[in-house]
DNA sequence: GTGGTCTAGACCACT
DNA sequence: GTGGTCTAGACCACT
């Protein structure tokens, strides 16, 4: 279910976020559904409970799983997206970084769109379809 | 012509990497242009000489830039871009990551691509037009 | 009558403490009066049994209430409030925090104070009024 | 400077976080001012550096500090409060339980006041008077 | 020197 | 069983 790339210069608890957000987002993983407990999640990656833990941490302050007290994890309700201005400005920067390097990789901008376009695809394909 | 944000996540040394590669691509630096030295640059937007260096370093390993000794250092002459497949393994991966915050901004496919479009037009639009 | 909200960050068992404190302040719950059965309540407001217990034994070790054996748990005769210096500096220390809270919200010390007021009045309200 | 109170049942990085937040609003620590290391600090309250650091990332979460990559932690520039209706609900809840504990120990709505205003006058004294 | 990440493992409160 | 906190200590990237 989760994959850790243990050379990735990303940290493993980033990578836990991530991955998880992409689960919610194909609907593998569904609103009020119950995460792994922190032990069994850091069992099956091969990781310290800790760091588990951190990333679980960070994806509740996002407001994207929540955890009743002694009870586990869950998907919380999905919020409508905001638009919060800072975090638009971050993934504007984040995008123009990315057509640098596609420029320096020599990707046209249609291979770029196309990808995005798949990639998106994919986010919706298997539960909203 | 460079301008550092000490408060960015992204290291400094990465910040005048990718300036520094904007710069070429728009064609503000031309093949074959001096920079400035690592002194001049260091003190020029106050940080770190080290900090320059190893920018300059890692510009080098990637072929963009050239030092030659007693001389100085020099925007190379510029590749034809070659498909590394690790290099566009990881494009492609921060890609997706770039989706997957699309969508929890509530940003459409439609949008992300036009970004996409509007950010490699600026990049050719100086020089190249 | 008891409301629990799953997602506060006080424990269950502290919210069923507070407010049953609450209820017995305004007079709701009269000295004397019985309270549900631990099971009774526990289906009431959908938590485990456990958890109820568990405030009913801090309530009844602040002796606010009482366990009749074979009877049942009442409202315990109201004690003419004692000030132990332990608890009143846990208080104060409380109290210290809520305004360093206030300061950085913006919120002015007359606008807690008329806020302290009001809550007070609500207390009283209901019953002594 | 800031002394931890192993027996109290707010953890050790809350106590931090609490401490240091005091000592800006009071002044003792003013805008740009550096904080001692993560290091520093864990030594001189005999404490681990995790624990330090915990809570140095949360200060930084609440825009309260900011760290430097590789120079520091510093007291950011202390943003102008707006009232977040989330984080006020928070603090009126707060409030409200405080109060509840005063009526408790037979504390007057006079005092509470007085010591409202005790609390906001020592925040304010040393450095704004 | 600076903070960030991670492991290993203990202990605790809550349900 | 559940997550949260903490210690002890290592390693790493950045300046």
């Amino acid at each position: 279910m989760i994959l850790i790339n243990e050379r990735s210069p990303s940290p493993i608890y980033e990578q836990i976020i991530q991955q998880i957000k992409e689960l919610i987002l194909k609907g593998i993983l569904q609103e009020g559904e119950k995460l792994p407990s922190v032990r069994e999640l850091s069992g099956m990656i091969v990781v310290n409970p800790n760091t588990v833990s951190k990333a679980y941490q960070e994806l509740e302050r996002q407001g994207i799983i929540e955890t009743l007290r002694g009870k586990g994890t869950f998907v919380a309700k999905q919020q409508v997206p905001r638009m919060e201005t800072e975090r638009l400005d971050k993934f504007q920067e984040s995008l123009k970084q990315i057509v640098i390097e596609a420029s320096y990789l020599g990707i046209s901008t249609q291979q770029v769109q196309e990808w995005v376009e798949k990639y998106m695809l994919e986010l919706r394909g298997d539960s909203n379809a």
